[in-house]
DNA sequence: TTGTAAGCGTTATCAC
DNA sequence: GTGATAACGCTTACAA
């Protein structure tokens, strides 16, 4: 059996209220008396029991994190983020992965109010009216990664997907590009259809015809980027670039590419989205949209803290901002 | 304030133990009050408080991780078999991720500790001394991965390093290589250790002598690799084979081979360790030991909740089988 | 400045 | 079968 305050307080010869004062400083205790306690916490090795102190205090310092794939890159860099600065406050990170299951988010966001997090953040491929309706009705503080809701005002954190579509677009444009294929998640989550309209407008802005044929849908994942990219091959749909919404998306599609003979860029040229570690890793260098992952996370995480903390907001949806990062992927072709 | 179990008793006009039972199934109870009282819980969405149960059972129902970085593919891959495992168990994971820094690493390991967890799972880039001792002497459960202590009875998880190492160093001599390069980590952990060993001996048991000019230490990160291979390449000492102790590294390499104008596999072959996602993706695909990743996670948290539950471990140090995965970074020069 | 005691939400022991 | 009640380890009025 571990030790107990009431143990130190024993060998203390004091009463166990005196012991965690000093403990936590709540009100003045004689030097001398606190000496003398700190020296057999000390000795002793005694650690106050959180979880006791949890139960009177309601407060878990716990801070739950719901994300779809830890091993994504892109979402566990943003972990990074959390842990760290999480941390820094002295919460800890209940982590649960859900793998994309819209039962299995609802599932764990159900799970994390029972275990008495203080907080959630939340993030998710798929933003749907469920999903938003049980976010806000729960007393628990969430914020969103990632996604943000429109009208809602539960708060969340990311870059402004619209107009960086809108200048990744623009910039195959100015290179030259007149079909560009674009690869988005499936689905019609505000997130993706911020990507398409970022398209869609850089592409009437700049008189080029919207031609449906070359938009196509699947998960971000790296098979998904190359099967898309097959059929692109397949239908002899080759366009002279490819703006994949995703970096993973864009690298499979590289991949479909280089397999079929093609060379990136000299044939085609494709563009990704978020820089991922593994976009400057890769061969040729992918052209893409940086966000600032770490960052992302790291704001999320305070936000909820000042949440927690029943601060108010400065604002309700943070959009951190982005950068066209021009790597080895386009080739100019005017 | 939320709903506690004395409402549910309030409401249903029985007292508290009873709808202690009927949560837990402990002891018996009428039908009719089961009914009831399981309506209630119903109607009002109570839920019991896990923090309170924890403080009477003793049990806090938690595994804490702790890893030298989350955003690792290798580490989150083992990541993902430790928290779906765990999940099953009904365990929740608390996430450390320590950079690789001693000091963190024993902060971590005191912080878990003090909140409770039930077990915890280890990963290290260098075991030392003082790790091993307070590890050993902890009462919580250890089981570390990747790392195991030779002689200490200390759980863990990896695979068979020497053997995979010799493997792999023996499959490039039998490709007709004399001239290979070891890049391995520093330090001195048995880990490293096992892996330098096994190179050693595939060379002296096909009566290659060892060139001590060519084995490299660094961390295993991707500039790494990239920093030791331009080494190489401006020491005029390129060899034909290239074997990186970790993929990453190796990645790092094939990148310096390419921008100073060498080609994988033509002019070198290189090889990895650990066959992570990555490996695969990228071009040209890696030849490397494929390790059981999600597996290694899985057996790992398997492990701690037998020893949770004082079960007797069939074996104290598990190896799992490992692979050669032969892609495309190799050439044969017989 | 210090001690006493109530209370946090449960489970478990014991009577009934 | 069911209900009091102690206990888990701590914080915090309230008293002294």
């Amino acid at each position: 059996m571990s030790i107990t305050i009431k143990d130190i307080a024993k060998q203390a010869g004091v009463s166990i209220s005196t012991v965690s004062r000093v403990i936590n400083g709540s009100k003045p205790v004689s030097n001398e008396i606190r000496q003398k306690v700190m020296q057999i916490i000390e000795e002793t090795g005694y650690m106050p029991n959180p979880i006791a102190r949890s139960l009177v205090m309601k407060k878990s310092q716990l801070i739950g994190v719901v994300v779809p794939d830890i091993s994504n890159t892109f979402i566990n860099e943003i972990l990074s983020g959390i842990e760290e600065i999480g941390r820094m406050y002295n919460y800890d990170i209940l982590l649960c992965s859900t793998y994309g299951d819209q039962e299995q988010e609802l599932r764990y966001l159900n799970l994390l109010k029972a275990k008495q997090v203080e907080g959630i953040v939340f993030m998710t491929w798929e933003l749907d009216e469920k999903l938003i309706k049980y976010i806000s009705n729960i007393d628990t503080p969430v914020v969103l990664i990632n996604r943000n809701t429109d009208k809602l005002e539960i708060p969340s954190v990311s870059i402004d997907n619209f107009k960086a579509a809108y200048e990744i677009t623009e910039y195959l444009i100015n290179k030259g590009h007149k079909e560009i294929a674009l690869m988005r998640r499936q689905g019609h989550d505000a997130f993706s259809l911020r990507i398409y309209e970022g398209y869609k407008k850089a592409l009437e802005d700049n008189d080029i015809p919207l031609n449906e044929n070359i938009v196509y849908e699947g998960e971000y994942k790296i098979e998904k980027g190359y099967e898309l990219t097959e059929k692109l091959i397949e239908g002899k749909n080759v366009p002279t670039a490819i703006f994949a919404s995703n970096d993973v998306m864009a690298i499979g599609a590289i991949n479909a590419l280089f397999d079929n003979g093609y060379n990136v860029p000299n044939d085609v040229s494709v563009v990704g989205f978020n820089d991922i570690e593994l976009s400057s890793i890769y061969r040729p260098k992918l052209t893409t949209i940086h966000q600032p992952i770490y960052d992302i996370g790291a704001v999320a995480i305070r936000m909820i803290i000042k949440k927690i903390n029943e601060e108010e907001l400065d604002c309700n949806i943070v959009e951190l901002p982005h950068d066209l990062i021009e790597r080895e992927s386009v080739k100019s072709i005017k």
